[in-house]
DNA sequence: CTGGATCCATGATGATACTG
DNA sequence: CAGTATCATCATGGATCCAG
């Protein structure tokens, strides 16, 4: 007798597609909802149940529970629990971390063909969208030499997107002397992004650039390789 | 019977994630359980319904027929019909197509994180094999010159596998003096790729490979790429 | 407070049979 | 050939509760 998964083995039991066939066994692993949201989250660096709570806005302890033990069973996902710390941070094993070209593949499809506007109080997180940034600068062939800009959230953390000898990278933080500083909350950068780049402005609500006017202008013809949202037309 | 909306506005209505992201909306859109499969299929090129329904082995054809539909509401699939005619042509739009490069990942990723045992009796058709064994060649950088390969399949068609100036490519049948033809069936090719590399022989049951000695040794050797298919590990 | 578990409702999917 | 119709089941969401 052999037991897979943990007692609640009902809800580890994933359903197959019974091919032989490596994307269908792939799409086993990864195609339910939330799992690649998941990965997403934790691209970036190690996380804690509660920074994906977050960041997976929605999402219910319920399910975010098991798409972490699925993933973990998969061997996608380390959980590092150390004995009298209370927090249990997730991180991707190198098999994860192997998802990331696919995911910027995805990401790059999605700017191209499944973009759509912005609708106020939707949760956009800094991360999300400087991730989409990131591709559309590298995949555009983006070249403007070695530059760094730092974008502050008030309600969240600070960001720093940087071309260099490695192309086009976000972190956390952590920059000397950065060309340009962007100043704002998540809700305006999502607005600034998603408006025509020709109505961008540098100093509008909740928003505002400084450093040299040419660096400034440098960074706005830039991003506007982050295209207008438009909705996709449906046949009804 | 129709009241405000089509029947089929009930099909048409996916659940959304609700996050600005654009990882977010692409899995919108193709994260449902079968839909990348059917792109899978469309990827080699038009298809009918019933086409579709052998490939996509298990599928009942009221999820085919939602999915293809959804498919044509977010403009990745168009459906030809003629009048007259009673079968229907379906084929990716350009925005379908463009989903390649991530499928070709995901294979990728799959081949070295996913792969596992054939079972005899599986469901296992050529194309879904062939992409693989393509996308293998082609990242682990095979290169062994102007090259093609048949593989003529007894309960199916034939294809051909060339590498030239555009790297490895996969198509139906048409070439002529063809360096190496297998012919086989559908159970025997998988059985043949997921055996050991060391244990391929070129003249077993229900396989046999004609062409010179040095062109089949160069074949063996080219396809030792598609990896011995090996069991994950699940804790339990 | 974090990191879940439990109960119930419901919508998506599957099985099977049938039709223009 | 290209789907519908009907019924059953399972995965997911929402709300709530709980232990360290």
């Amino acid at each position: 007798m052999y037991f897979w998964g943990s007692v609640t083995e009902v809800t580890t039991k994933s359903r197959t597609f019974g091919h032989f066939c490596v994307l269908a066994t792939a799409l086993e692993r990864l195609g339910d909802r939330w799992t690649l949201l998941v990965v997403r989250d934790l691209v970036a660096g190690p996380r804690r149940f509660t920074d994906l709570s977050e960041r997976l806005a929605g999402i219910t302890p319920k399910t975010l529970t098991q798409r972490l033990r699925d993933l973990e069973d998969h061997g996608l996902v380390e959980a590092d629990r150390v004995r009298g710390r209370r927090d249990v941070w997730y991180r991707l094993t190198p098999a994860g971390q192997d998802l990331q070209p696919m995911l910027d593949e995805l990401v790059y499809w999605g700017m191209r063909h499944a973009l759509r506007p912005w609708e106020p109080g939707e949760p956009a997180h800094p991360e999300h969208l400087l991730w989409a940034l990131r591709i559309m600068l590298e995949r555009e062939g983006i070249e403007i030499g070695p530059v760094s800009w730092v974008v502050r959230f008030i309600d969240d953390g600070t960001y720093v997107l940087r071309n260099d000898d490695d192309g086009w990278t976000v972190a956390p933080d952590g920059v000397d002397n950065p060309d340009v500083v962007v100043t704002t909350t998540r809700d305006a950068w999502a607005r600034f992004l998603t408006s025509r780049p020709s109505e961008r402005a540098v100093d509008e609500r909740d928003l505002h650039c400084s450093g040299s006017r040419t660096a400034v202008n440098a960074f706005l013809r830039a991003i506007a390789v982050f295209p207008f949202g438009r909705t996709r037309a449906r046949q009804p």
